[in-house]
DNA sequence: TCCTTCATATGATCATAATCATGTTGATGA
DNA sequence: TCATCAACATGATTATGATCATATGAAGGA
């Protein structure tokens, strides 16, 4: 009898050590050996770059069911600082447990490289969403793409997912309300 | 006598079909069946998406070297059409070549992951970029980033890159030009 | 019920980049 | 040399979003 195991990503770190991390706390900072791969269990990890005037960058927000900062499997070294942005529970695994793992099992190198490409997919259009100069325009591309518009309470978040203040937001929505009215 | 064959991606695709793309030709539509993918070997192509107005969206800018619509490999169908940009060259391999390539060959998945990754993360620093609302932010984080200014000549690339008019990037540049003679 | 809080909503003002217009410079080729 | 072209440069004007200030409404707790 044969077993046949489909490993997910999830599964691969469900095994491992899990760290809390109370909200504002470190994971790791810029220039640090990378020995460790992160997986967001609860909560929200932001990955962080600073430039010469002390502004913050983030670069990823991490939530459950994420890998953090997936290039630093390929780097010695992190490019960017880890912090808790809410109270957190990160799994971690040993980078090498986690490469071997990948080169033994194509499978989950495929789905590795898949969460990957989908990864560029949306970075990339994001990017270029915000490259669109007017709310109206970026909220169409936006809907275009499939996203629904949440429920109310919820519009906020797509305000910051397409970069434009809420009172931005709010008068590009009233506008379209008013729109369809008449 | 053993001789290790470190495959990469451009040898994984050197053997194979280049076709010629005059500039303006498509090479593959939203909606077909994807059965083959693409490295780019000369000029450019781009992936683009049309929102219902009929703006265009370029979501990626292949270059030689460049394997296009990356997540294409794990879909079974485009989500954008892929036109070239200029004259170009590109190199097919059926995605079932280039899948078992993949599963069969550990180094190179590894390979394929690592670029993947860095598009991740290039592409997310791009976004946040441009989601910084004054050019000179977004040339302080871009120059902070470790990107050099090029030579006269080639200032609108950058422009571009951060998504702001020449013209503004002309006026931020003359600025530090006086900030720093005085 | 009342109080607090947060998301939505909207007006007023301000800052800034886009746009349009025009000029300058430098390289290339006839 | 002169014509041409593209990139750099800069002024004037306009469009648009950010910011600040409030207000409204709904949910939840004391």
């Amino acid at each position: 009898m044969i077993i046949i195991m489909l490993m997910s990503l999830e599964t691969l770190f469900a095994g491992s050590r899990s760290v809390y991390l109370a909200a504002g706390k470190v994971l790791f900072r810029s220039a640090a050996p990378v020995s460790e791969m992160f997986m967001v269990n609860a909560g929200q990890i932001h990955l962080c770059r600073h430039t010469v005037h002390g502004t913050k960058m983030v670069l990823q927000r991490a939530t459950p069911g994420m890998v953090l900062a997936e290039a630093s499997a390929y780097s010695d070294s992190y490019h960017c600082d880890a912090i808790a942005a809410t109270d957190s529970i990160v799994q971690t695994l040993p980078k090498s447990v986690f490469l071997s793992a990948l080169a033994a099992d194509p499978d989950l190198a495929a789905t590795w490289a898949a969460t990957l490409a989908r990864g560029v997919q949306a970075a990339r259009f994001r990017s270029e969403i915000r490259s669109l100069p007017k709310v109206a325009d970026r909220l169409d591309a936006w809907l275009g793409a499939g996203n629904p518009l949440p429920q109310k309470g919820r519009w906020q978040d797509v305000a910051h997912e397409l970069s434009v203040t809420r009172e931005a937001l709010y008068r590009e929505l009233a506008r379209r309300r008013k729109g369809t009215k008449e």
